[in-house]
Parts: C-alpha cells; sequence; structure tokens
DNA sequence: CGCCAGATTGACT
DNA sequence: GTCAATCTGGCGG
C-alpha cells in the first residue's frame, strides 16, 4: 500500500459544510519527534463567517480569529475553558470558514496518547475537541501550521474508509444555526456524544 | 487591571 | 442530572 497522500488545498477551499462532511474518514497526523500519532477523524463541525452566530469570527476579524480569513487548509487553534480547540480553515475565495476537528479514532501511537491524558479508557482519549488535542498534544503552539505539508509538525492524509455519515445540530454552542452542521461516522465508538443523546434542535 | 464569556471536561449527587 | 476548574481573549475603567 503507497503511503497517503496529504489533502491538497483545493480540497479546502470549498464551503466548510462539504469540508466537514469529507474530512470524515481521514487521517489527522501529528509528529511527535520520530513518532508519528494518527486518528480517524470521525466527528466534525462546520463554521461560517459574520452571518453564524456560534461562529468565532461572528465578531469581525480579531487577532485570535484571523486564521479564518486566511489560507485554507492552515489549522485554527484557540482556547476554551483550558481546552484547545483544533479547526481547519476551510472556505471559498474571498469567504471566511473553518471545520471544527471533535474526535478521532485512534490508529497508532495509541500508547503515547493515552500517556499524554492519564487515561486507560481507549474510548475516552481522543472523543472530544479538548480531549483530542491532548492526546496528541496540540496547542496554540500549532496555531497557522499548513494542514497540507506532510514535512510539518500537523497534517491531514488520505483515507479509505467507507463509512455512512450523520448529522446533527452542532454541540455545546449557546445560539446555533437552524441548520444541521455536526457530521459524524454512524456507528463510530468514538464519536463524542451518543446518537440517542442527541436533541432534535438547539433552537430557543 | 478586573471582569466576563466560552465550539469543554471530569468529578460527583 | 449538577457543578466548578482553569485559560485565553476582549473589553471597560
Amino acid at each position: 500500500m503507497l503511503p497517503h497522500k496529504t489533502l491538497p488545498r483545493e480540497f479546502y477551499a470549498r464551503n466548510p459544510k462539504t469540508v466537514a462532511i469529507e474530512l470524515l474518514g481521514k487521517i489527522l497526523v501529528r509528529r511527535l519527534g520520530n513518532a508519528h500519532l494518527k486518528g480517524i477523524i470521525v466527528e466534525t463541525e462546520a463554521y461560517y463567517g459574520i452571518d453564524d452566530p456560534a461562529s468565532r469570527a461572528r465578531e469581525g476579524m480579531k487577532r485570535y480569529n484571523m486564521p479564518m480569513w486566511d489560507t485554507p487548509g492552515l489549522a485554527f487553534i484557540y482556547n476554551v475553558h483550558n481546552n484547545w480547540m483544533l479547526n481547519v480553515v476551510a472556505h471559498e475565495p474571498n469567504s471566511v470558514g473553518a471545520v471544527l476537528i471533535r474526535a478521532l479514532e485512534p490508529l497508532s501511537e495509541i500508547e503515547l496518547m493515552m500517556a499524554n491524558r492519564r487515561v486507560n479508557n481507549i474510548i475516552k482519549l481522543t472523543s472530544g475537541p479538548g480531549r483530542l488535542t491532548r492526546a496528541l498534544k496540540i496547542d496554540k503552539e500549532l496555531n497557522c501550521v499548513d494542514l497540507t505539508m506532510s514535512e510539518g509538525p500537523l497534517f491531514i492524509v488520505d483515507g479509505e474508509v467507507a463509512h455512512e455519515i450523520g448529522s446533527s445540530h452542532r454541540i455545546g454552542v449557546r445560539r446555533d444555526l437552524n441548520e444541521e452542521l455536526r457530521f459524524y461516522i454512524k456507528g463510530n465508538p468514538f464519536v463524542s456524544v451518543s446518537e440517542r443523546r442527541i436533541r432534535p434542535s438547539n433552537q430557543p
């Protein structure tokens, strides 16, 4: 089997919703020294620009959210309640957007991930946006890293997983759009919130 | 500088 | 189910 190829820039230069759906099954790779920590992306969320009340871009361009206006395929990383959120910049030309990586299925260097998280329950290892960044040692140092570069510390490569896709409203946001923008691989045990625990909508 | 909100998590009733 | 820890960025004084 040939080594997986990184996803090209054009992959990310599309509507965030499309990118969120197509990132499912792809493989996130974190290089730490000689080790490659890998996980299959099993859950994502799409965020738009100023028209999206749940988006970090809703208040217009600030220093911390500038990557959302930047080149598609860069990492956009910020902190929420002491947890780092890993996003991929994704939008059409002259637009704004990002995709949040919410859960991974651990693939390789699982021992290292467990050591980083100090848990021995593999289900809890990378099932959640804050959990996976801890397991893969991802923080603001990697903000704006180019995820199309296999020479870098963090990148995304093609996967070969056939899967069925589920969708729901986004998790944990205060003001959601009336649109399902969370996507996950159906039946995958590493998805952060089980299907039956999802309410039909976040709308008031 | 202090205050507050937030795309969370883990511990606990 | 409840609830607090803990950090960062934005904003007001």
